[in-house]
DNA sequence: GTGTTAGATTAGTGCATGCTAATGAATTAG
DNA sequence: CTAATTCATTAGCATGCACTAATCTAACAC
């Protein structure tokens, strides 16, 4: 077995590269707690695909699961963007270019 | 020509997805500018490897060249993660979990 | 019990992709 | 001129991946 896991940067950039997946992702996250099946209805691929595409946003740790009755609810998990958070970080994109933006919304949670 | 074309957020995220493609970007970052010559040589891949890379990340936006003579320099363009900038903002999760570390720099820079 | 529904999992398929090796095109050195 | 160097591009290959269709399990309804 070559297994050679991956980072966690790798693993969250791969599961939102894919338009489908990352889709789901931001259904999820629009919504405070969504089935399988209502992810599937809108979304032009079959429920296994759904299936498939919650587990890569499950190991990527981008979302979480409650099982209740035969349903199984998902949510988002943001603190899984952390990686990007934290790479982009390092880039300093964020810092430079928004600037005026961090003012304001400090100045409306902490006036 | 069945085009499709896929818009920036994809584009970019699956540009930095791969490890060996965010290696060469970040290496470009870190040089002002550096030749396809001098890429190669610590990335452990081939110099068309490389090449090929470089273009995927020109055509997502996030490098730039300049040539002369018979090299070619390259430069990071950090512009090019704008996608990944909004997108992330739109989720909101950056302000949220940073808090504090925005309030520091703000407090550094407009004390 | 039978039937139905929600969700996960699997096998199989077609297509994308990352790589090498080889070549091509342009520039420089001699 | 020839020879060497830099980089881009191509063909070919192997692997990965998104998807469907077909199960399989478990929880409900009757």
């Amino acid at each position: 077995m070559i297994e050679a896991a991956p980072n966690p940067m790798t693993t969250v950039m791969r599961a939102l590269a894919d338009p489908t997946r990352r889709a789901v992702f931001e259904r999820v996250f629009e919504s405070k707690e969504i089935s399988v099946a209502e992810l599937t209805r809108g979304s032009g691929v079959t429920q296994g695909a759904i299936s498939q595409h919650l587990k890569s946003l499950k190991q990527a740790g981008l979302v979480a699961e409650r099982a209740e009755g035969r349903n199984v609810y998902y949510r988002a998990a943001p603190q899984g963007l952390e990686p990007l958070v934290s790479w982009m970080d390092h880039y300093g994109v964020f810092w430079r270019e928004r600037f005026q933006n961090l003012r304001d919304l400090l100045k409306e949670i902490d006036p």
